[in-house]
DNA sequence: ATCGTTTTATGCAAAAAAAAATTAATATTG
DNA sequence: CAATATTAATTTTTTTTTGCATAAAACGAT
């Protein structure tokens, strides 16, 4: 009677490690990086690779991947997302892992320093990535894409910026995100009618010869 | 030296069951509806659910949830989306289970119907669902924010309009897809500037006054 | 000090999008 | 058969967005 080609019992049925990577993205020098750290476990260990782990039985992909961020930056209460789901069966070349690709934005400032650098983590400019493990680099592409659609909806910046930042810090920004320029007109029009951004009564002078005023996000 | 709270050996990590969910989108009288069959397995057997199944160990997520559309409508090559991942650990109170929502779109009319009749599959309004199975709600509700973005940015609905439709049934499906009124006239000219759209030479009289030109999606 | 340069900030007209109003075609009703 | 209702399609008006020009501030070189 029962058409069904899959198992009706939780027994039956085939277990497999899940994972989850994580691209972690901070801006520096007016470029967007990516954090890669040399790959921990064979195979292809040494080889340029994403921070991930596989998911504990007592925790949600979300957790795995916060103590992912936690291991490798050394921060928590970090901006995270989840992408998309890699799960060719073959992806993994080490065995049959379905990995959970997430995006997190960080301030490279914080980032905990000796414990990057104990991980051998080294930050890649977007447009400049050097070959890398399995379907790393589509995990990238993916994230950034998401990232790109956030950013087009919703202002973002507040991850990735100081505290206090200028309109053409935020500008740059976008324009590293997006690899092309925006009219600088139109965009402070555009960002400062979200109503999301406060103008301190302060002036960055250091890189600029008129001085620019310093916003912050409101909230 | 190393500091990491996860294994670094494939055979040390801990294997979990994998499903996918699928929320069968489809459009009748003006409506977008989901597809929902009583739960096959226990627990809580019998209670109104998404249609899915877990993953086997050598095909993809994709191919997972294409086989659950095959198993519930009959169908093959339908339009898919990965929606999102749920992995709450106590989601599933039959056991952990990570579960991968996808979305599909469908024509009812196309529909094996003594499949989903022996499935005792029921086509529910989206904004009248009964009570559902686990997170399989939260799974609807995620899908139709994916579907309206993607219905934003792009012309949806050749998946579940007829091959032939008048302007005035996409309208209103894009009415039922966002839960609100369009400007009829805006929304003429939006879609047909995107030349997606090819107009016939026959019209459409039958429930209309004046009788509207049949259109259908190029390529 | 004056001029040229650089960066911030504003102004304005053209273009595009959205809202509202109008016209068109045809079936139904009194 | 004229009046009315209904749906389709176009036109006009208003608002918003975009592209480009220009003004303001400050620094440095002559």
């Amino acid at each position: 009677m029962e058409n069904l080609t899959y198992p009706l019992k939780y027994e039956k049925a085939e277990k497999c490690l899940v994972s989850v990577d994580c691209v972690i993205f901070g801006y520096e020098e007016d470029e967007l990086k990516v954090l890669l750290c040399p790959r921990l476990l064979e195979p292809q260990i040494g080889k340029w690779s994403l921070m991930g782990g596989f998911v504990l039985s007592d925790e949600s992909l979300d957790q795995a991947a916060e103590r992912v961020l936690k291991n490798t930056v050394g921060l928590e209460n970090i901006y995270l997302d989840q992408v998309k789901t890699f799960s060719d069966p073959n992806r993994d070349t080490g065995g049959r892992v379905i990995s959970q690709a997430y995006f997190a934005l960080i301030r490279v400032s914080e980032q905990d320093k000796k414990l990057v650098r104990l991980r051998g983590g080294h930050w890649w400019e977007i447009s400049q990535l050097p070959d890398m493990v399995f379907d790393h680099k589509d995990m990238i592409a993916e994230s950034l894409k998401k990232l790109q659609s956030i950013a087009f909806s919703d202002l973002v910046g507040r991850e990735l910026l100081p505290e206090k930042f200028t309109l053409s810090q935020l500008h740059r920004l976008y324009s590293a995100i997006f690899g092309r320029k925006f009219d600088s007109a139109n965009f402070r029009k555009k960002v400062l009618s979200t109503g999301k951004l406060l103008r301190l009564d302060e002036k960055e002078t250091k890189s600029s010869k008129r001085g620019a005023f310093y916003y912050k996000f409101l909230e």
